[in-house]
DNA sequence: TATTGTTATACTCTATAACTATA
DNA sequence: TATAGTTATAGAGTATAACAATA
């Protein structure tokens, strides 16, 4: 009973409570649902992907100009994919890019008129859907609770070391096999 | 001001209350990030994506076989991603499709051995990490009430006519802009 | 006719690595 | 050396439409 697994140590490790599985399970679930009925709307009315979307709101909600790190911060997670969205926005006409005064290395994003008037023109349809299904079959105080325990769970995990969780790459098609010897 | 948009009735529409705003901003960005983690760690651990763990887990709690419409439920949202997601399962061994016994058109799909495997092999790390990342910073009724809001928001959701949301389809590379004749 | 599933195809998005330039 | 950003490129994933076969 002694076996020690390579790299995962596939040992005991207490299985989740089933109510701790159940949450786990139907909070993902619900979320993908919500995360593709907000993209279909999202393209349907606007033409932008939820990352896009994510990320005209960042600068609209911003006091000024961000750069392109800041604008990064939850919504990408490699910088090429910023400067591949960034550039959609830009072609579309919806932000600008330039130097930036205090750092020469930095990129300043700023919101243009016309990325603003789609944030405007996107907003409500989008509001009016997450209500419809996020907001309707929640009381407030379901909301505030669980704003709360999500405003915690996002703390939690940003302040987790990276941990890159990866002891090795695996390149081959077929997937990693349970260590038969183990056996 | 008798703007009345042509689609999405941009006319008034009352915005979130600051809370709701913030619970469904700060929910979509700890999922994301949690889900982000998630997908590190299947495909570091054993070579899979979440859509082809869910998959594989369906098929785990399921009493027996299923068929293709019954496996995409939630997972997939579309016919052919499925199909596609199958065909690299099947390559890798760890599911098979054949057909089915009760209806000729269904094809049957069948957790193997090494998908078994596989899947034990990953959860226990799973596991881990969702309680690192999610449960660690919850408390009991924290789950509990997590659980229950999600699966009532779920629930609503599954419930919601599809509503194609999509008054027309845009292909152009300029994105809908908001009618500047309205101004 | 409606449903189940597959295929072909086109497209979006992401990530790695190599690179440039500034701090 | 470390940080900010871009580029090239490759790979994963998704969706639409056309298709075949069965209910």
């Amino acid at each position: 009973m002694t076996d020690h697994a390579s790299a995962a140590d596939t040992g005991h490790v207490q299985p989740l409570e089933p109510r701790q599985l159940e949450a786990y399970f139907v909070l993902l679930e619900a979320v993908s649902l919500l995360q593709h009925a907000v993209e279909q709307h999202l393209r349907a009315e606007g033409d932008i992907s939820y990352v896009q979307f994510q990320l005209l709101a960042r600068l609209f909600h911003a006091p000024g100009p961000l750069t392109m790190t800041q604008l990064a911060d939850g919504v990408v997670y490699s910088r090429s994919g910023l400067t591949y969205q960034a550039g959609l926005l830009e072609k579309a006409g919806l932000i600008t890019r330039g130097p930036c005064p205090d750092d020469e290395r930095a990129t300043r994003v700023t919101l243009t008129d016309a990325g603003r008037d789609l944030f405007h023109h996107v907003l409500p349809g989008h509001v009016r859907l997450s209500r419809r299904l996020l907001f309707d079959p929640l009381s407030d105080d379901d909301v505030d609770h669980l704003g709360d325990i999500m405003t915690r769970v996002r703390d939690h995990m940003r302040a987790q070391p990276p941990r890159s969780a990866a002891p090795r790459k695996r390149r081959t098609a077929t997937p990693a096999l349970p260590a038969e010897a183990a056996t």
